[in-house]
DNA sequence: CGTGGTCGACTACCATACAAGTGCACCAGC
DNA sequence: GCTGGTGCACTTGTATGGTAGTCGACCACG
């Protein structure tokens, strides 16, 4: 993924700084290329990418409202470790809105509907052929996106994304899942296919199945990385991390 | 409410200004205070509060990102109107997480539980008494609040407040409907006593029929005020307000 | 009287400067 | 060697400049 360039560019480009930053820490945090625990400065970044900290510390800001950093004043900002009861709250939020919307789904989803959403399933057994997970969890969101479209509902879809970042970033954790990619799709293809028949309680039955298996693999990562993990009353004041060496290669 | 004095003393005695100006906007927002389309000049605002344009900015920020404002680069922020369809999204997602929450709460509760929520009920009760709809709507939430936390995912309020912001400022527009408080403390207390009978079903219609008024109420006023609304599609840019007389009176 | 172009005031965005506070490293004294 | 105090480097928070862009009013011109 392109960090410096590609922000650089965009910036010439047009489209704001913030929004850019904001959106480059997002993914890169829920890609666990920014590690929970890690402290990120306001000047460093700024520098980094050639911005001035102005926009930098407004997209800290949006991540501190989206609980994916914790800001500690006067002593520095940090990527938030994963507390599991955020974990949970996030499952209970994707729950309720997926399933909600499925319902609604269920009264009025159309042939062309359907259509679309085996289409999506079609793409995701290609990505599964290339083991390209990257596009495979690219086109989940789109799928959970579009079911939820589909309900009428499509701008709650923002919400759901919050809740989601949470469960995605313990989830990353366990990408060489390969096999599982095939029990997701099928999983997909049962909530198209109840879908399809406007049955109701299959259709519940088959995508909350799908998102509690989601939510179980978070519960095996966490007892092989607690590191990464908070304990839940006990809020982990970070340290500042001591520098005797001064010159860091870069 | 407090507004210059009580920010000026609170900023003195401590706490971020940055959090004082969102909660004071936010308030404001949501009492009506300040009407749908009123522009929110970062310099007025900043040289109105007594600070920097700063954390007023960082504010305006994240109540953007709330839904609350809308802003226009180069051209201004505006407290934003009213969008049927925001209010159709944030229903959905109020009904979604407190009818989920309800039906884990019924399996959860304590008697502990139930004489909490009767107590509130009772001041609820008092505040009708009084004829004192702010206190009423300040028990209301904390009802709601409540109840949540009863489930055990009292983390997920954060989100419901959220949706019910939108759903609030619209509803603020019908206060003089205090025969209604009688009505709403009698559905409150339905969902208590079917909680306290563990009874599912009966507390989901209770709750349901509940949810559902606050809706109905909701739309009553679209059709009295919709000057206050915007249509779905038309996103209707606020022009900038021509100032031909320069000495306006404060 | 109607119309097109210019100018000025205002906007949000970004950059920078200053202030208040924190923890760590270092060093004096024991 | 160990401990306590002091200074420094670094942090976020706040304040203030500077810039590009947009709108509305005004005026010259037809």
């Amino acid at each position: 993924m392109a960090s410096k360039e590609g922000l650089q560019a965009a910036r010439a480009r047009g489209g704001n700084t913030r929004q850019l930053v904001h959106e480059l820490l997002r993914t890169q945090i829920i890609n666990l290329e920014l590690e929970p625990g890690t402290a990120l400065s306001e000047n460093d970044l700024a520098a980094e990418l050639s911005v001035s900290r102005t926009p930098v510390r407004e997209s800290l800001i949006l991540l501190t409202d989206e609980g994916l950093v914790d800001v500690y004043p006067q002593m520095g900002t940090f990527v938030a470790r994963i507390k599991f009861s955020d974990i949970a709250s996030a499952q209970f939020i994707r729950e309720a809105l997926e399933m909600a919307a499925l319902r609604e789904a269920v009264t009025r989803v159309t042939d062309r509907d359907v259509t679309d959403l085996r289409a999506l399933l079609s793409a995701q057994r290609d990505a599964e052929g290339r083991a390209d997970t990257e596009a495979f969890f690219q086109l989940d969101e789109e799928f959970h996106a579009r079911l939820m479209a589909v309900s009428g509902h499509g701008d709650a879809w923002r919400v759901v994304g919050q809740a989601k970042a949470q469960l995605d970033r313990a989830r990353r954790l366990s990408l060489p899942l390969t096999q599982q990619l095939h029990l997701l799709i099928r999983q997909h293809t049962d909530v198209v296919d109840r879908l399809e028949d406007r049955n109701l309680k299959r259709a519940e039955e088959a995508l909350r199945r799908h998102l509690r298996l989601v939510l179980s693999d978070v519960e095996k990562i966490r007892a092989r990385h607690p590191e990464l993990f908070s304990e839940d009353d006990v809020p982990v004041r970070p340290r500042r991390e001591t520098r005797r060496s001064p010159a860091q290669p870069r």
